[in-house]
DNA sequence: GTCTATATGACGATAGAC
DNA sequence: GTCTATCGTCATATAGAC
């Protein structure tokens, strides 16, 4: 078979608007965010978006099941996490999962297509998957990592602060201004490294 | 002097507009808005809110300026509240902070429009505006409420779960998921009647 | 202070070829 | 599996009258 120019099936193309369209969604919002730009961003044409997947509204859709099973993924994997080294202090189960959502969310697209899809409760088709991932989200806190209630609630509580210190591009004024510094302290504890790592970045 | 037909000053006009346009902007997220829908929903036309406002960037910024200046203002008053009746126990700032903000962020249109602001942080001109909104409100916070750093950054913290829950429309399924309302107990204490008054409406 | 008319430029989606 | 061409719609902003 040939390499580069061969036709790739349906699946991998999908696979590969999948990718763009979450970084387009996260730049640009649902709204903003246009089929001619994922399209670019995939290297294909406006008309073949539309083609594989519908409409925009069901490649939105998609896009946001595509991070919220990132998201479950990388949750999962934490919760399963073992030292490979047994004199390892092994981590608390919180810890884990909190550096495990700093290192996902520090993808712009990733964190802005999560907080667009919570934000759009109020659209019929989009809104239901919203809702569903997060509750996803909140059981398997729960369920799988065993925290309580309100250790989930608390869990969940930082998460959602994070998201908004990150979206709202705050860690790009830590040096200017002190009260931002005490804040980004407060929130992301030992997590602060990874965030300014990813920041300077 | 004439009563309805009576030509307002620009500036009654503009405070008119931003009232439609924390709904509109809202509703439909910052693309989505037009500035149609905000001349109509103030009742002029659109070439003339464009007049008034420049661009619709500039219009965006004045709406959330002015949502922001909504919050300052109803946290300063709770700050300020006390008891009129001796007898009354006086409640928790944290408390009186906390009813003040979910009666504030019942209003869907406040609620998205400051989300919206916080979301757009790499925007060159309505980042500074939505950064600078909050941290003012963690100044204050600190400063005014008498909160340690640590009492602020949970405070916080519960504030943008609060947001997410109300903006992703969890409230209109408590009754059919017990996680859901495990979370919103956990999430909004004795604010809870508060929370499910609003929805109800 | 406020309107109508309109220039100008997208964007989503369809048709149909290869 | 993928493209080019294009239709219909709608948005921001300007011009200029009243």
């Amino acid at each position: 078979m040939t390499v580069n120019s061969e036709r790739i099936s349906s699946g991998e193309r999908r696979e590969q608007i999948l990718v763009a369209a979450t970084e387009v969604f996260g730049q640009y919002g649902y709204v903003g965010a246009t089929t001619d730009r994922v399209a670019r961003a995939a290297g294909i044409s406006q008309p073949y978006v539309v083609r594989l997947f519908g409409t925009k509204e069901q490649l939105f859709i998609e896009a946001l099941r595509y991070t919220l099973a990132k998201l479950l993924a990388a949750f999962r994997a934490a919760i399963a996490e073992q030292p490979a080294d047994g004199r390892a202090v092994e981590r608390a189960m919180e810890s884990r999962l909190g550096e495990a959502y700093v290192e996902l969310v520090a993808d712009r697209g990733l964190l802005l297509t999560l907080l667009h899809g919570f934000m759009m409760g109020s659209e019929p088709v989009i809104g239901p998957v919203a809702r569903d991932g997060f509750m996803q989200v909140y059981r398997m806190l729960r369920d799988e990592a065993g925290f309580t209630p309100d250790q989930a609630h608390r869990f969940l509580a930082d998460g959602m602060l994070i998201n908004t210190l990150l979206a709202s591009g705050l860690a790009l004024q830590l040096s200017a201004d002190a009260g931002a510094a005490e804040l980004f302290s407060c929130t992301f504890g030992d997590k602060l490294r990874t965030v300014l790592d990813h920041a300077a970045a």
